[in-house]
DNA sequence: CTTGGCTTGTAGCGATCGCTACATACGGTT
DNA sequence: AACCGTATGTAGCGATCGCTACAAGCCAAG
């Protein structure tokens, strides 16, 4: 079973569990093989948490095109709902998951976290730029300010002040009349 | 030596090498005990780490209030600029590599890392109401505005995106004149 | 002085960690 | 047929993990 094979179930299999629980011997479980092999093809640990985020990031950057949307958003507030119910799909909950460990890693000064932090957030900004109303005055600097608003949302909503995060957005000036469904928190 | 006393150790011990790194034998030595004598005071692990992090979560409380600041900010980018230079002093940056596994730790479903997020999240709002200028038009909303705001920024400087919340800050029209000196990223 | 409850040291248990040594099997080249 | 590089299984190493059993020391109450 070559790397390549491998690399789809051992992405699942740390989405799923998470970062700090991706030992070996649950690894190569996950991905129908053994530990031994796992450091045949990959070097040692770190090599192969290195290629999975890689790879994770890559899917991730598929999951975005996916959502590139024909239309553009007509204005700010729809493009920060947009953002909002694409990461609260059941879907990007276990990436989400693994989003903050990465930063944690990152903040621990690790390469590797940081590099696939560094490319996700790339590849975020894009897709926002992309999704800018089509009038904006300042599309880049805005999809860069929407990035930072929504991101600490998705942190607040993560530590359970969810809440806090849907107030601090309607109170945004930006996000107006985000009526509808209510939140715990 | 009793609880009271380890604390401010075990606390320490964490900031300076992570939860991650946080097992019985290293956090004794640090505290100038034995894993056992830890075992001994504090239950389990979990128990122990819960009770360092509350205790964290004081400390902080702590500084927050000493940076609480005499005077009020004029304006919300004052406020900001407050909030970046108070993250960003040196003896922050322990506790913010910490704050990202606490995080992290809630997205997987700790029980006890939430709660000590989300106190710290009480905290930091409260202290971000009284930071309000005086004729803010919305002080309660605005600073859960401002919460989400700088910590997504916070967030996207600590993934090597410091230049990209830098500009979204600018660009959130708030900021209009943040000048001075540059940042790396 | 004795007793009894805190506190502590020593030793070790079973589990898991990342990783390696060694041997074997397979498949194509010469 | 002999050979050789790639792939894989088995076993185990030394380290660390959280935690516990057991015994001894200590100090105040009786």
């Amino acid at each position: 079973m070559s790397k390549e094979t491998l690399l789809p179930k051992l992405a699942a299999h740390v989405l799923s569990e998470g970062l700090s629980a991706a030992s070996l011997r649950p690894l190569a479980r996950a991905a129908g093989t053994s530990d031994r092999m796992l450091i045949y093809h990959f070097g040692n640990k770190d090599d192969l948490i290195k290629e999975v985020l890689e790879h994770i990031s890559d899917v991730y950057s598929g999951a975005l095109d996916a959502a590139m949307g024909e239309e553009r958003a007509k204005t700010r507030q729809d493009v920060v709902a947009r953002v909002l119910s694409h990461m609260g799909e059941p879907a990007m909950q276990s990436f989400l998951a693994l989003w903050w460990e990465i930063v944690a890693g990152a903040a621990r000064g690790s390469a590797s976290h940081k590099e696939a932090a560094q490319r996700m957030m790339d590849r975020l900004l894009d897709w926002l730029e992309h999704q800018m109303p089509d009038g904006d005055p300042d599309p880049k600097g805005g999809a860069k300010y929407l990035l930072a608003l929504t991101e600490g949302a998705q942190m607040l909503g993560t530590v359970g002040h969810a809440r806090t995060a849907r107030t601090g957005l309607l109170a945004s000036d930006l996000i107006g009349n985000l009526a509808g469904n209510p939140s715990q928190d």
